[in-house]
DNA sequence: CTAAATGCAAACGGTTTGCAGGCGA
DNA sequence: TCGCCTGCAAACCGTTTGCATTTAG
């Protein structure tokens, strides 16, 4: 457990946000801590491995990351300041799952789903 | 009209994937096209801009195109042979989108679902 | 002391762009 | 003819990798 991987753990934890490499880069030299952005990327995917975080895709293509403790949800993607919240709803889209599942012939394991519009304040 | 786009839109019609511009680069030159890379991305762009295909991105963050002509539709991505097929739903995700809206003071405008598992040929 | 973590530079894959030439209307 | 379409090469951006060095346990 190096210096460097407990800022790691405190930024996450310290955020609500899905954070790109980048951001997390950047982030830390706010801080005034010069890690290498490849750094960041193993880091990253170390705690990817070891199933702390999970990596999301929204429209843009670009992996982001959030923390996988806060379980199953799905995201309101602001189109004005890409901000993008956590949503959580009972019972998922168990029913829908099931449903799919048997009239397709296909073995759901997970999905995603993400609402693109504008946010309360860009509006 | 040339006769580079003209096979754009035979490959798209007579296509059900989604086709990264690799993809149909690929795919042209099957045909015998030898359409330069970069002309491929411009021509995509362009259909987009024409609103006649719309770009999906799935897990690996690799932008992908569909029909515009479709409809709306959500995806069953098969995790082992990396195929995507297309699902209808009656009514969609209207009530919950409705509710959604009214409950997070967000105004959707779209979404996007994409179920991940195995299809029946992988089975 | 050893394995793991890090910095650095180079490579990578997908995508975009500037420019010069070619083609369609 | 004129503007759009295209090829080519280079740049770009996010990401990965090899290798040498430093650090933690």
């Amino acid at each position: 457990m190096t210096s460097g991987r407990k800022w790691f753990i405190k930024i996450f934890l310290n955020n609500t946000k899905h954070l790109s490499a980048q951001d997390v880069h950047q982030m830390l030299g706010n801080q005034g801590l010069d890690v290498n952005l490849s750094t960041v990327y193993r880091e990253l995917q170390f705690f990817v491995d070891e199933g702390v975080i999970r990596g999301v895709q929204f429209a843009d293509g670009v992996q982001r990351y959030e923390l996988k403790e806060d379980g199953h949800h799905h995201h309101l993607i602001c189109t004005k300041c890409e901000n993008a919240q956590d949503i959580y709803m009972e019972n998922d889209l168990d029913n829908l799952e099931k449903r799919i599942t048997k009239e397709n012939n296909f073995q759901i394991s997970h999905h995603m789903l993400d609402f693109y519009g504008v946010c309360a304040s860009c509006r």
